[in-house]
Order: structure tokens, then C-alpha cells, then sequence
DNA sequence: AATAAATCAAGAAAAAAATCACGATTTAAA
DNA sequence: TTTAAATCGTGATTTTTTTCTTGATTTATT
């Protein structure tokens, strides 16, 4: 369904979605693309160029519809296409995100959770259970999961991904500040916290 | 110090940091552009493009020093420059954030952090406090922070900003989905988990 | 009904980013 | 000592992304 959009769009679209989210609770029926560049500090032909992609036309001196535009989008970035995940690393990032509700409406469930600290496996967390690392392989082909959310501690990030990897896990959602080495086949999403913040920072806080 | 670099080079820097770590880990004390390159998937003219701007000359048929290098990306991205924050929303990821030790490492000290459950209110987090919201101008102005770590619901995202924005808060970093409306003059990071799965999900999961 | 203002659409232009290409240098090997 | 291979540095080229411009359309106002 998608077009392999191009990442800087993907993104643009994600913060669009949002802002239609807000004006549908506002109950704010359209919206201009120069409202929408004004909020997000971009240009106007952007936004329209972007929505283009979407094939979502607009109405001269009205805009868009924001019913319209955040089906579309939704459509474009796949929240009916349910992606199951496993969660791989109990600790405290592992567990917040667990317990991160959200994530659900957003096409993603949290099906289980793996450590390999003994004193966590077995517990449940918002109803999801914590299984010991070796009970990964199995779990996987049995469920047909291909997603694993990495939240371990960088010294065993690579290691864990190997294992992963050999268990047939195909996309890796990175919270470890490791550059993972992986075959082609498999995917990685970094998403480095601190890497993050140091962008932030490096933009005027120095 | 910083020269206004570029989003995506800065981002380049971060992954260039974790591949020094690693490099440094496992004693090897040079590397060379089509190594990382290849590492990160990119082209290795790119590489040398990066590191020009970091004032850190290789060597022909060498590579570059693994020290050198992750000495001057920290220069450049400010690790040593300490940077104090609040925590705001104490739910589970604000919760994690603060348990979160490598963050010192980076530059960044977690002061403190605040939220308005009075169930929550003077229990301690990792060494850190958790303070009513009422409290945080007053300690905003006494500690002279002015970063706050936002990690509250969607819904209170704006009026909590309004808030800290009046209370002379600088610099969100914003883990909320809202796109927050903030004046020129302070500025916001966001860190949408959702839209960042989203962005991954995207690539090819469809 | 005519006019003005806001907006979309889309092609053109400009800017930014990534890649290519090649000469210069250095190390290792023949 | 010569040759070959790897790598750096950098200018040129290409590609991608963003911004600008103009004309058409729609709504509100006079």
C-alpha cells in the first residue's frame, strides 16, 4: 500500500496526524495548509505538496477537510495494519513502554516481554507476561512475530540482536544506543535518547 | 562553541559516537571512512565530509584516531557542558527517564521531577524528588534550570507547557504527541515514540 | 453583481544534501 | 626500490528537498 514514501515526509505526516487529532477534538471541521505551516515553522507550498502525496485534494479559500486528512494519512502510515512486537529487556525503558497504552490505537501490539533476569521472568505487566530470553525462539515462530523492541543495556545490544536475528526476528525498534550490525534482510530503527537530546541540546543550548 | 551544525550531520555525529565507543571498547584505535560508511549504510565521502567539519584530519591509507574522533564529536556536542532538567509527569516514562543513569554520562542532570497526583508528590525516584507542580516556578527560578522533560498525558500537554513556559522554561524536550504552540522564543524537541514507530513501520512492515 | 482576499495547484527556481570522481599520500608487498 | 592497494581530501556533479511564483478558484464583502 505505501510508496515507500521518503522518510522526511513520513515524519511531516506524523506531526500533520497529530495536529488533526487536536482539531477534531477542537471540532474544527477544515484547515488551511498556511495554518498548518505556521504551527509547524515550514512553508506553506510543503504542506500542500505534501497532502498531494495523499491525494487528498483541498478547496480553495476553505482547506482541507481534517476528517479526510487524518484518515488519510492513517491510511498512508498503516494504523490498521496490526503489527504484533515482543519487548526484549524488562528494565525500566522496557516497562514504561509496556505500560504505554497508546501504543495499541497506533497499530501496535505488545504481546509479550523477555529478560533474562530470573527474578523478573514470570511476572505480568498490564497484562502482558515476562518470558525468559530463551523462550523467545519459540514464541516467535509460534506467534509469528517479526518485530522485537530493544531495550537491554548497550554492552548486550549486539549480542541480543544476534540472537534475534537467528530467532527470525526481521525489524528491530532500537532503544540502545548501539549501532547494531544486522544483515540486509533485517531492519533497524534507531531510536537513541540521548542522541536525541544531544541534537536538541546542540542547537543553541551551547 | 557549536556552529549551528545541521540536524542530520548532528545526527551522524551520535551514530559516529556509539561506533567510537565500540571501536575504543574493543581496543582498536583507528578506523577509517569506508568502514563506518559502510557500518551506517552511507557513502564514505560523506564520512570524511563530517569529520572535516569536526577540524579532525585522518591520515592516508589509515583511517583516523577512534580517540581523536569521539573526543571531538563530545566537544562538539557539548557532553562536558552539564545541562540541568526537570522531569515533567511522573507516569511511567517519565518515571524510566529518571531511572535513567546514563543520561549523566551525556551531559544532562535530572534535577528533580514534578507532577500534580498528590499520591506521587515527595516520593523519591532514583535520588530525585518528585515536587507538586505548584512548586516548579519557584524551583525553576532557585536553580536557574530552564530545560524541562515533558512526559505527561496528550491532553495536558499544551496548558502544562503554557505553564512551564510562564515559568520561564527555555528548552521542552517533548515526549508527548501534542505539537505544542510555544513563542519564538523557546524551543521545543520532540520525541514522538508513536510517530517514530510509525516512521519505521512505514519503511517496508506494509 | 462586482470586487477583494484567501487559498489551492503546479511548474520553476533555489538551496541543501548526497554521491561521484580523481589526484595526492601513505603503507605494505613484491 | 618499485609497485600496488587503501585511504584521505576536495572540487564537480547529481539528486533531493524546499521555497518561490503565478494563475485559477472559491468565498466573503461591498
Amino acid at each position: 500500500m505505501s510508496k515507500n514514501i521518503p522518510e522526511k515526509i513520513t515524519n511531516r505526516l506524523t506531526l500533520y496526524h497529530s495536529i488533526m487529532v487536536e482539531y477534531l477534538e477542537a471540532g474544527i471541521e477544515t484547515i488551511s495548509s498556511p495554518q498548518i505551516a505556521q504551527r509547524l515553522g515550514i512553508d506553506d507550498s510543503q504542506v500542500r505538496k505534501d497532502f498531494k502525496l495523499l491525494n487528498n485534494a483541498g478547496k480553495c479559500r476553505v482547506g482541507y477537510m481534517v476528517k479526510d486528512l487524518k484518515d488519510s494519512i492513517e491510511k498512508t502510515l498503516g494504523f490498521a495494519h496490526a503489527k504484533d512486537a515482543f519487548i526484549v529487556g524488562a528494565g525500566h525503558l522496557g516497562l514504561a513502554l509496556a505500560k504505554y497504552d497508546s501504543f495499541n490505537s497506533y497499530g501496535l501490539n505488545i504481546l509479550a516481554l523477555f529478560d533474562n533476569d530470573p527474578q523478573k521472568v514470570d511476572m505480568q505487566v498490564n497484562n502482558k507476561q515476562i518470558f525468559h530470553i530463551s523462550k523467545l525462539p519459540n514464541l516467535v515462530q509460534r506467534l509469528g512475530v517479526d518485530i522485537a523492541i530493544l531495550t537491554v543495556p548497550r554492552q548486550h545490544a549486539q549480542q541480543v540482536a544476534d540472537f534475534l536475528i537467528d530467532s527470525d526476528i526481521k525489524y528491530i525498534w532500537n532503544f540502545t544506543p548501539a549501532v547494531l550490525k544486522v544483515p540486509p534482510e533485517v531492519k533497524v530503527w534507531n531510536e537513541n535518547l540521548m542522541g536525541s537530546f544531544l541534537q536538541f541540546a546542540c542547537k543553541d543550548i551551547i
